[in-house]
DNA sequence: CTGAAAGCGCTTACAG
DNA sequence: CTGAAAGCGCTTACAG
């Protein structure tokens, strides 16, 4: 049965070897012909071309050639949420700048793996040359040993180090330290903590003892670890991911009581140190006078606006291209190293002594 | 050479059929071992799947599988930006949901194709079941020409219908034109439109005639169209993208001469909307007293509060799964159809009469 | 510059 | 339930 609307029938596509028949040249010649770069004739080339155009080849097949080759020209990114979540972090979207930008000698596609729980099936089962595993927690250790056994070049940013994983990590701890400092010199004491999720279960909740031991998001708990060396004390509130609104909640919850109030929040993020910042002026706290916001990243935030956050800019792009950098050399059979990055202290507006006790 | 580090040399990687051998059975018993589905004794599965844990493999070579089944497991997504630039629009990312959650039952990944022009190499070579195509211009015609002859299903969400391209569109020109007629209704005669970019080189100018027939960009063209059915005369400012910044910049060049002010603004997205309004703010211009704002998308922009932007909401989640549903079936054999999809008004507190002459 | 041959690693009818 | 055989569509040494 024809299908009369595209005029191709589905399983007839033409072949690399149905064009050398016509062209009446072997297989091999034909396969130069499209490589480009093989000593082919000029003639030779028209020929195989012109009965390819005949036919209506496209060229040799992906599949095919990937086998053949042992490549696929494709790199995995693989981040443990929903791609819409994933990519509303500014962070996630430099990292994935600097990724593409690295690897682009490698004319590599980025193949998406979201994993949301029960489908890890396709970060086992996609074909790629290598992989980089964004903010990824140990929940997907097996997964990412049955890569590690395919042979396949394993990048992480941040993230648990993992056998056969090189991780490219942020000094988390030290620069939430300094932050966390910083206020401590302007003399605050009552600090309360604004968290990125702990673990990949999402949920709003107090900070607890319990929660922070079982957190499985290495760079949460650090930035907690950081805050924690110079506020051992401090409360908090864990969000269900790095947003706006999410730091609004954890801000209300926060401020909720005007006698039990914290002077001081350490966002472990700039968008949600902008919710907590708008929950301030919602409840007529003023920043800084009443109330020090700080947050993580560097990120520009759109709408923060008179307001010049206090935060740790992270070199988010720079770590994307060296994670791709490192993909480039592993496939070239080389042995790139581990590297850390720093944060920088940006002071802004937004943090100021604390008010005078009543 | 011997690669201690880890115990494995390239190229050494252990096959199917070297696990078979050592379970001893055939080849294709070990396949349904590791297929699942097949007629295999337990014991018999049980034997091979330690033989390839004693062998350290980690399950069939999706090239080879995917060579051999003919499909590969992947569906790629082709947009005409950098990938940073891209999801950076809230709609992509919606649609980009929409989509993942449509196309679960294909258990497949998501190809990142972003074409930057000079490499859309990836986009013909990449081996992939299907591909979506994201706001594309004709200027990608001949790749997906290439894809269309290798016999992959195309769907497209927006731009220009193409030969054996489904597209699922927008009422991108009447939904504008609503909007206008609110304007109009309301009494604005002065009325001036922020625009996406009209072509994929994108800079900043003041909308011309010139730059209107040059554009290739569907959706701007689309949008202006339906301001242009109200307002044929309005001026406007085209930006290099749907960022709060891009429509904050535009709006500083319509308001700068007093004398020349419009009253309402048609922004063609709501983050460019965001940006009018944050430029109106800063120049004291009372927004709507002064000047009406509407916008596009219906995304809620952080940071607009207490502004509740008067826009078209536009369906962005389901386009997506509308055009995953659609590769889901033509890779059933189906064959869908092409949806229209409808932007619903939303009135918000952003658009007033015209401030009286003075 | 061109061709004959082998093989990349699997899966799938087909027999038994 | 298991095995022998063919073949997916290419590319790449190797000869000539």
């Amino acid at each position: 049965m024809n299908d009369e609307s595209n005029g191709r029938s589905p399983g007839a596509r033409p072949t690399l070897a149905a064009v050398a028949r016509r062209a009446g040249v072997s297989n091999s010649t034909a396969s130069l012909a499209f490589g480009g770069a093989g000593p082919v004739s000029d003639a030779t080339r028209e020929r195989v071309l012109t009965a390819a155009r005949e036919l209506n080849y496209a060229g040799p097949d992906p599949r095919a050639r990937s086998l053949r080759r042992g490549r696929s020209g494709i790199v995995g990114v693989v981040v443990e949420e929903r791609v819409r979540d994933a990519f509303r972090d500014p962070i996630k979207l430099a990292l994935l700048d600097g990724l593409s930008e690295a690897i682009a000698p490698l004319d590599a596609g980025l193949l998406l793996l979201a994993d949301t729980g029960a489908a890890s099936a396709h970060i086992e089962d996609a074909s790629m040359d290598a992989a980089v595993l964004i903010g990824c927690s140990p929940r997907l250790d097996e997964s990412v040993a049955a890569l590690w056994r395919r042979g396949i070049p394993l990048v992480a940013i941040e993230g648990e180090p993992a056998d056969g994983v090189l991780v490219f990590s942020l000094d988390n701890r030290s620069a939430t330290r300094a932050v966390a400092e910083h206020l401590r010199a302007l003399g605050h004491e009552r600090v309360a903590i604004v968290a990125l999720p702990l673990e990949r279960v999402r949920r709003r909740a107090r900070l607890t003892p319990e929660l922070e031991a079982e957190g499985t998001s290495n760079t949460a708990i650090e930035r907690l670890a950081g805050a924690r060396d110079v506020f051992p004390d401090a409360g908090g509130f864990v969000t269900t991911g790095s947003f706006v609104e999410e730091g609004r909640l954890a801000a209300r919850e926060l401020l909720a009581d005007p006698d039990a109030r914290p002077t001081a929040i350490i966002a472990q993020s700039d968008l949600l140190a902008a919710g907590v910042i708008r929950a301030a002026e919602e409840l007529g706290i003023a920043v800084p006078a009443e109330l020090s916001v700080v947050g993580f990243d560097g990120v520009r935030v759109d709408g923060l606006w008179p307001y010049d956050l206090t935060t740790l800019v992270q070199p988010a792009v720079e770590k994307g291209r060296a994670a791709g950098r490192a993909i480039v050399e592993m496939l070239a059979g080389g042995h790139p190293v581990a590297l850390a990055f720093t944060s920088e202290f940006h002071l802004g507006n937004t943090t100021a002594p604390p008010p005078p006790l009543p």
